[in-house]
DNA sequence: GTGAAAGCGCTAACAC
DNA sequence: GTGTTAGCGCTTTCAC
C-alpha cells in the first residue's frame, strides 16, 4: 500500500506538506504543490480512508437502514439504493447497506432509514448521528419523500380532463403517512371538480384489486386511481379479462412508476417517483446534517408518466 | 466515545488484557476475564472498526459493484443485497454498494461483482484483493450463480411430463454465459425427449415477446419455455389476450422468480433463483478466499416454482 | 497471565 | 511555506 509517506518521501517533503496539497492547496508553494503531485500520480497514492476516520473522528461512510421484511422490499430500493450512492461518492462518502436496527450502533457518519415503524422510532432516535427517512416518519425524524398528496391529486384532474366522469380510488388499507396522503389527494380533487368520491381500501397485490373489480359493476367512462401499480395492474388485468376496453371505456391509473408499471403490455399511467431527485435530496439533508447545516423534509414533486392505461387529453 | 482505555480504567488492566479478553480470551484468567466484561458491558463498549482496520490492515467491509446501467438494475438485486448484507455481518462484515469501476480501487477486503462486461475485466483483475462475481464471467474470476442449464432442463422435462407435446424456447438474444447455458438446458432436454427443438432469440422484454406471439401459430398442447419471467409475461399476456386456455391449452414459464412472476393474475410457473443460498454462497467464498482457503465457483441447483401457468402432472 | 512500547495512516496544532 | 509532534483506537511483539 502506498501511503503518504512514501509520497513524501519520493518528492522530498514531510507527509504533512502531502497532506496539505490535497486538503489545503493554497497553502503550498506551487513548485512543492505540483511535485508533490506528480509523485502522487507517478505512485499512485490514494489516501487511505481508515487512516482519516481514525485522524479526523469521521467515517465518510453512511448507512442505508433497510427496516422492511425482506420478503417485501420493493423492486425499486436497488435503483433508489444506486443513485444515493453515486451521489454519495461524488461527496466522497460510502455507502453501506444494513438490514438490522441493532446494527445502527455500526460506526458511521449518518443513516438512511426506510420501511421503518412506530416501534423502531425509539431506537432509531436513541443514536446521536443524524437520520434522515424515505418516507414520513414522525416529527422528531427528517425525511425525504414524493409528495404523495400531489401524486393522487394531479392524476385525479388529469383523469377529469380525459374525460372519464366516474373516478374511483382504490386505496390502501393501511394506516401509514404515505397512504393517507395519496387518499387525500384524490379526495381533494374530487370535491373541487364536484364529483362524489368512491374510496375502497384493499392489500397492495394483485389479486385483491382483481376480485373488487370483480364484485364492481365497472360503468363506461370511469376510470381508477390505484394507490399503487400493484393495485393498478391487478385491476388492469381483471378489466381486460371482463372485454373491457381500456383506455377507451375505462382509464386505469398507477402510483410508483418503477419496473411494474412497466411488465403488462398496456404500459401503467403512473405517478412516477422521481427516484433521482429523492436520492439527490436524501444525500443532500443528510450531508447537511453531518456538517451542522440542518436543512428541511422535503417532499418532491411527482411526475406522471402518461402510458397506455388512459386516453389521450380531450380537446377544448 | 468508549474506547478500550475506558474499558482497561474501569476495570484496572491494561488495554492489552481487555484486547485479549475480545480475541484470546482464553489466555487471560477467569477473574479478571469476567471482571473486564463487566466493565464492557456497563459501560456499552463497541470496538471501534476504523482501530481494528489501521492496526490490522484490513478493513472488514466487502463491497458489491453493481456494473449493470442503472436503467436496466433487476429488481431483485434489493433482495440478494440484503441477504448478503445479513450475511456478511453474521461474520462481522459489513457490505458497501458501489456502482463505478473506479471506484474499486475503494478499501475493502473482498469485492462482489455482477453485470460486469468484457471490457470491463482489466480493471476488475487488476485489483490485488479478492471478487466474487455473480453470474460466471470468465476463467480467471470466480463465480456463483443458479445453475442455468439445470433450470430449463429441469423445466422442459417437466413439461412434457404435464402433457405439454410441443415445447417451444423464447430465448434471449445475448451472447452472455448465462443466456447459453438456458439454451442449452432446453436442447439437452429436447434431446432425451426426443423432440425437435424451436428456439427463438428475441430481447428481453414483454412486448417483444407479445409480438412473437402474434406472427407465430401456437397449436393447443403447446408450452413455451421462457428464458426469463419477462419474457414470459408478455407471451402470456398475448395468449391471454388471444383467448387462449392458460394453462388447459398452452403452458407458459419463466426464469428467475423474483417478483415479475407474481404480478399477473396468474401466477407464474418459473426457474426460482435461490437468492438465498446464492448469497450464501458468495459469502462463504469471498470470505474464505479473504482469509486464505480458496473456494470454487459454485452452480447452485434451481428450485421449480409451480404456480398457475402450467397444468397439473400427469397422473400415471 | 499481564503489561509496555511501538506502529498502523493520517491530520490538527503548533513551531520555525 | 514547511516541518515536528502528538494522538486518533487498536493489536502485535516482546518483556516480565
Amino acid at each position: 500500500m502506498i501511503t503518504l509517506a512514501d509520497v513524501a518521501k519520493e518528492s522530498h517533503v514531510s507527509t504533512m506538506t502531502v497532506s496539505r496539497v490535497l486538503h489545503h492547496p493554497e497553502q503550498v508553494s506551487d513548485e512543492v504543490r505540483q511535485a508533490v503531485q506528480q509523485a502522487i500520480s507517478k505512485l499512485g497514492y490514494k489516501p487511505s480512508r481508515v487512516g482519516q476516520a481514525l485522524s479526523q473522528q469521521r467515517q465518510f461512510a453512511i448507512q442505508f437502514l433497510i427496516l422492511e421484511d425482506i420478503q417485501q422490499v420493493d423492486p425499486y430500493y436497488a435503483k433508489l439504493l444506486l443513485y444515493i450512492a453515486d451521489y454519495l461518492r461524488e461527496q466522497g462518502y460510502t455507502l453501506e447497506i444494513s438490514h438490522d436496527l441493532t446494527d445502527h450502533s455500526s460506526q458511521v457518519d449518518g443513516t438512511f432509514v426506510s420501511g421503518a415503524r412506530q416501534q423502531d422510532l425509539p431506537l432509531l432516535t436513541k443514536s446521536s448521528d443524524p437520520i434522515v427517512s424515505y418516507g414520513q416518519l414522525d416529527q422528531t425524524i427528517k425525511y425525504v419523500d414524493i409528495d404523495n398528496f400531489q401524486g393522487t391529486y394531479q392524476m385525479t384532474h388529469y383523469l377529469a380532463k380525459c374525460g372519464y366522469q366516474n373516478l374511483l380510488y382504490f386505496g390502501l388499507d393501511l394506516n401509514e403517512a404515505f397512504a393517507i396522503s395519496r387518499e387525500e389527494g384524490y379526495l381533494q380533487a374530487m370535491t373541487e371538480l364536484n364529483k362524489m368520491p368512491t374510496i375502497f381500501r384493499i392489500d397492495n397485490t394483485e389479486q385483491t384489486a382483481a376480485n373488487l373489480i370483480e364484485q364492481l359493476i365497472i360503468t363506461d367512462n370511469s376510470a381508477i386511481v390505484a394507490a399503487t401499480d400493484r393495485i393498478a395492474i391487478g385491476a388492469l388485468q381483471q378489466l381486460l379479462h371482463l372485454g373491457i376496453k381500456i383506455p377507451a371505456d375505462v382509464g386505469v391509473t398507477g402510483f410508483d412508476g418503477v419496473f411494474i408499471n412497466q411488465i403488462s403490455l398496456q404500459h401503467l399511467t403512473t405517478v412516477q417517483q422521481p427516484l433521482k431527485k429523492i436520492a439527490q435530496s436524501m444525500v443532500e439533508l443528510l450531508l447537511g446534517m453531518i456538517e451542522k447545516r440542518p436543512g428541511k423534509s422535503t417532499l418532491i414533486p411527482p411526475q406522471l408518466s402518461i402510458a397506455q392505461t388512459t386516453r389521450a387529453l380531450e380537446e377544448k
